[in-house]
DNA sequence: TAGATTGTTAATCGATTAACAATC
DNA sequence: TAGATTGTTAATCGATTAACAATC
């Protein structure tokens, strides 16, 4: 592929340097050599989406990248920026469709379909976790909880079982995410089982880091460290 | 302030620059031009900090830069760069004493004291936080819940009281920190109050941006962005 | 002293923002 | 067409990593 790439690699500066048409960098590289996105950018589409999806309720077809990002306190580039690393899905001197953007996103995301999720960890905040209802809103569907004790929590509407049933209830209930709110204790020796269980992605709630192969995914969300960070900016 | 502040300004390059001895930034300016300190920064330094904690439990009493990084998966240079912001805690050819990097951390922190936490909103994940030990372990009580119905969560042990004690109870209590666990809708509302009554800081659970003049602190926990997230990294 | 590790600069890397031709 | 806004490059900004003299 020897095609002038761009401008500045011309060796002769001008003070408005010709354009070569430039093939779309997301259409260009084949699978194999798909670039590496950001998690922010990931992190920030999920935003996008949630902002169109408003839009869309409100009966809202149209939006520019500078509005879009002015309801998260983005700059508009940036909103531009982030899509471009996956296509090209607005119209030149209009904006974007609502209902259009919103699809492509949720297509992106992987949004668009239901996910079955397994809560390891029925204490407390479990507990909670099993009866929010902000979940299954958007796609995710707690569909099992599992404790060393399994008469925790049956009053949620979830089934609670044993940790014995592991791995046969990942399996035939086809969970791809688990919710860890385990004692972090117990943290080590679950998360072994869930990945030899081939569970590609955790939501992690132990204040405890997880070593896990490359391929599963771990976010995490530990609240004591929220807590410990926001102190720092009280005092002054 | 005309001092050589570095090999790489003198104007004839060597191959082995001789250094001049340079003031350290954090202490040769003053506090009016304190640096900014990024958040990614204060997020780490909490997690030095349970490292140290947990280091202390075991009775180690020193550890390295490059030891504290790997078990964070942190580079080397990053820790000691962290901790230049704020000063000079370690020994050349040694490396740091356990429990006086602790007390530094919790110092600049401002996690070596107790912090009284408000919560407002006791739906299901309001009375899971009510009920989290997590918090109080590390100097965060959560002394008071608020919600419309204030007979909600009665029985967790912490005291819910109606919305129009929110100002008096805030101030009475000393509360720095509110844990918002409204629904969406209220959000807005309860910010502005929040905001009036001078509260400093808050943890905001609610898929919502909240809009607080500056000097206000605002974390987000934002489960279902989360879970959005995981969802882009299994399909593949 | 020899060996180890810090604190700090410079280099690298990556992410955000600005600018603007292309496009509708 | 004139006006608006995209997609994309280049410039800026900031954060991470490498390197190494200073230090214990």
């Amino acid at each position: 592929m020897n095609v002038f790439t761009g401008a500045a690699r011309c060796p002769f500066q001008r003070l408005h340097p010709i354009r070569f048409p430039v093939k779309n960098k997301a259409t260009s590289l084949n699978n194999q050599e798909a670039r590496k996105i950001p998690k922010a950018v990931i992190k920030r589409l999920s935003l996008y989406s949630r902002i169109l999806q408003n839009l869309a309720l409100n009966k809202i077809e149209k939006i520019s990248s500078s509005d879009l990002g002015a309801r998260l306190g983005f700059n508009s580039a940036q909103v531009r920026k982030d899509l471009a690393n996956f296509g090209q899905f607005g119209v030149p001197g209009f904006g974007y469709h609502v209902s259009d953007l919103r699809r492509e996103i949720r297509r992106i995301l992987g949004t668009d379909r239901h996910v079955a999720v397994g809560l390891v960890g029925v204490g407390n905040l479990g507990r909670a976790l099993l009866s929010y209802a902000g979940f299954a809103r958007q796609g995710f569907h707690i569909v099992a909880g599992f404790d060393v004790d399994p008469t925790r929590g049956q009053d949620l509407g979830v089934p609670v079982h044993p940790m014995d049933q592991l791995e046969d209830k990942i399996h035939d209930l086809n969970i791809e995410i688990v919710a860890l709110t385990v004692p972090a204790e117990a943290c080590p020796a679950v998360v072994e089982r869930l990945v030899a269980a081939g569970v590609p992605a955790i939501l992690n709630f132990v204040p405890c880091r997880l070593d896990v192969p490359t391929g599963v995914v771990v976010h995490y969300v530990d609240l004591a460290l929220e807590m410990e960070s926001l102190s720092y900016y009280i005092n002054k």
